[in-house]
DNA sequence: AGATTATGGTCAAGCAGCTTGACCAAATAG
DNA sequence: CTATTTGGTCAAGCTGCTTGACCATAATCT
């Protein structure tokens, strides 16, 4: 198998199990995208801008996407203190549960896979992978 | 950053440099989805269900894809010997061509990676990943 | 200062690629 | 030899992204 076909293979896993322990814990209408974004979001927010940076999308579907997660609830916008055109998007409190939710499904997967190819393994494989790509953007598909 | 992210920024960023490589020699009208087909087409051919499967996607929409992949000419439809409500989808001269310069491409782009982390690292990288996703389906979206 | 350009964001329209549903022909099962 | 399953295509529809236009604020330049 090739390399590029493992990376995706094990890419598009991890995010399917993630994806269902999260929908599993109860939390609907999320799709994976969702997940990466609130990754941006969630240490003091973010704007647009950045999430679309982040996903690897333009400024407008990123935006689409904050308007759906505002919908939905997961997330708010607020005036950014700083720049008044800016909006600062933050993470409700449902969207920080889903957060934490994606979070403990992501440790149940790695932890499968722990048992598999062994836990310094896996350390040594997330090590060589933040080496590799270190901040390119999530894209979500191509 | 998280593994998953990881994962899928390094996943995303091999897929890109192996399209551009194959750009870059000439052959257009492809996306990168073609060349996970082409992966499942070398050895022997294949049928549209088997490229589905492969694909993670439905019967119709792998159809489609084979279609466009005819009228560009990278494969062809051929009579299954064994199956007549079969066709078998095998590559034709141009598609070969293709799935040359993208192997190229991939070599380049893990070389550059190899000069990272090292050719070791490398290898041993191939090895887990393959341990952990050996034969799920390569999803060209979510 | 005022004029100009750049930046953050949204609105609107369009499109590519996927899905579901219906259907046909050949293969397999009963 | 009917009845079901399987491989494949046709058709229609939808979702999520893109490009293009636009507004308001910020930064830059005389």
């Amino acid at each position: 198998m090739a390399l590029s076909a493992a990376l995706l293979a094990a890419a598009g896993e991890l995010t399917q199990r993630i994806h269902e322990g999260v929908v599993a814990r109860g939390f609907e209408g999320v799709r994976p995208a969702h997940g990466f974004a609130f990754a941006r979001l969630a240490p003091d927010g973010a704007t647009v801008g950045d999430v679309a940076a982040h996903l690897g999308v333009t400024k407008q579907a990123a935006s689409q996407l904050v308007e759906e997660l505002v919908r939905k609830g997961y997330v708010e916008r607020r005036p950014h203190p700083d720049d008044a055109r800016a909006r600062l998007v933050v993470l409700t409190e449902l969207g920080w549960a889903c957060t934490r939710a994606a979070e403990e499904a992501a440790a149940d997967a790695v932890r499968a896979w722990a048992e598999v190819v062994g836990e310094d393994e896996m350390r040594a494989l997330h090590a060589r992978l933040a080496g590799i790509a270190p901040y390119g953007p999530i894209r979500p598909a191509w």
